[in-house]
DNA sequence: ATGAAAGCGCTAACAA
DNA sequence: TTGTTAGCGCTTTCAT
């Protein structure tokens, strides 16, 4: 049974017509007369032929595969943003090779390494950081890289994010229209540019209505930072507590709204209001029903793709994008 | 700058040996003496150049790369799998093509025939299955597949679940012996393996137990799904409403609770017990605190990646591995 | 241990 | 439109 491989070689031979003949059949845009195509697509079809994909991608230098570089996957902004992603650049006739890198520099170095050796056209990078080594490596081998939500300094890469000045400036300014004075930011990880921008604008709003934060705490991303650092918040003494804490993404949110509940007995939004960024799906069950600064990840998954594909196809330069998402406003903070 | 590519033969010429020497340097399990070895080495260094894999590829007829399908990402069972998958894929030095299917059977082959084109070395498939068209294909590619939670009765195919049936039976005596003679299974998609096996578990401790079921009700693994099914259980006349619901999996047990909890005002467990099934991450935060039977991913995903494994190294046969989990009591449900 | 040569399966000139 | 030819970058005999 095990047939093995089929060759454009022996469906030549079938048909009755060159190999050349039978690559054309299978290359869009290339001349082929109706009978000599039928009579390829016949054999082809009797003997389960479909075309090498390497061996193809080995001569035009297009493999029609995107690498995607992705810390994790327990946010789930991320498994959302990996199945659009997917789903996009299928359509598109590309292929993703993932891989997972967590945060540590190495590991991405090591993995881009690898995505290189594999001819893929274009990389994707979902919230991590890349070394200025490794830009450099990639303009070299002229593949195109797009951050997906991160950026940073570097005229050779894409980026794709949201506004998270303004959206960190939006959330204080929620919270301080519904009359909160003692507000805390359990900041995104301050080694991303998210953390910092939404940190940033949070800060903006705050010094704008002349109010100090209770506190500014880096949550690091992590449900288990975020829940821990909640808890110190509350331990001091009473007028040093938040009555409002925006928090640096949707993910610790939730986080802090458990241990606001459920170990310090405290709710939402009666004792604490919580406001949180991203807007994943979960955010708008009713267990949390958490108001939020959406991140469109629609649209920024379309923007990543658009930018990608053009640099790809060659009329393009790396752009940086900024998508704009609204605050959502649910019920874990109190309304002004 | 845009050095594009870097061949063996270029670095041949820089050491002063053959292009072979090159390849044998590269290649693990050759033969070349310290010295070339060094210069090789050196002078790749100092060109940048790396072995092309799809080249490698293309001879030795091994690409190392699998491919893995999957439905759907918005069950945090998947993410949890995929992210599982993938690094111990890489820790091996597999690398995995991803592609979306949700449940179209029609999606599916196409994606099959993508991966096969691209000459995987393995297919694993997670929650989906598969045609026998398609695995007569991959059988006559000489291509392992593995199933990776779903079984279906094929010799040709791997497969990796945990005991379905059993957990099935646990749950119901769990909730039989808490009290409960009002039981509802509010089922896992009836067109999957899993959806079925712990309907039959279930039935089967309902049997034993000579008690009926209130409701038997297929929850097509979807949300939306589930949450109407709740409704709909709990607006007929008083006897008819379970006060215990055997959910199909966490995914759908967290609607259930929160349609009884916000839309019913009822309470869990004090008037309704909820076992959910997988032990996804999200079961264990307090919001929903998830009695439920759990399936070992991290054990199911290492069975999966040695029976690929093993297959595609030549010393393997197909395996069907049942790897089972344990009831994990937390607050969803009373206790007796 | 090493080089020369063949060829993996395909596409892309080039003639005809 | 078609066949012939030359590679893409690599691994792998086969001699040496």
């Amino acid at each position: 049974m095990a047939n093995e491989k089929v060759t454009s070689a022996q469906v030549a031979a079938l048909a009755g017509v060159s190999q050349s003949a039978v690559s054309r059949v299978f290359t869009p845009g290339a001349s082929a007369s109706r009978k000599t195509a039928e009579r390829v697509r016949a054999a082809a079809e009797a003997l389960g032929y479909r075309p090498n994909a390497l061996a193809r991608g080995l001569i035009t230098g297009r493999t029609r595969m995107i690498g995607l570089i992705v810390a994790y996957l327990d946010n789930q902004f991320y498994p959302v943003a990996l199945e659009l992603l997917s789903r996009a650049l299928q359509e598109k006739g590309y292929h993703i090779l993932v891989f997972m890198a967590g945060n540590s520099t190495e590991k991405i170095s090591e993995v881009m390494g690898e995505l290189l050796d594999y001819q893929v056209d274009g990389i994707i990078t979902a919230s991590v950081a890349i070394s200025n080594d490794l830009t450099s490596r990639c303009a070299a081998a002229g593949i195109p890289v797009v951050m997906f939500n991160r950026g940073q300094d570097d005229v050779r890469l894409s980026e794709v994010t949201s506004d998270n000045v303004s959206g960190g400036r939006r959330a204080a300014e929620f919270l301080l229209q519904a009359g909160h004075r003692r507000i805390a930011h359990v900041m995104g990880w301050q080694g991303s540019s998210t953390g910092r921008d939404r940190a940033e604008g949070f800060r903006q709003a705050m010094d704008a209505a002349g109010q100090k934060p209770v506190a500014l705490i880096d949550g690091m991303y992590s449900r288990e930072t975020a829940a821990a650092v909640t808890q110190d918040l509350f331990t001091g003494s009473d007028p040093a507590r938040p009555d409002a804490i925006f928090v640096g993404n949707d993910h610790m949110a939730f986080a802090v709204m458990d241990t606001l509940r459920f170990d310090l007995g405290l709710t939402v939004p009666g004792d604490v209001s919580v406001v949180g960024y991203d807007d994943v799906p979960l955010a708008a069950w009713p267990a949390y029903d958490l108001t939020t600064i959406r991140q469109p990840v629609r649209r920024m998954v379309d923007a990543t793709v658009d930018a990608l594909i053009a640099q790809i196809e060659g009329d393009g330069v790396p752009r940086k994008l900024q998508i704009d998402g609204p605050l959502i406003i649910r019920g874990s903070a109190r309304i002004g």
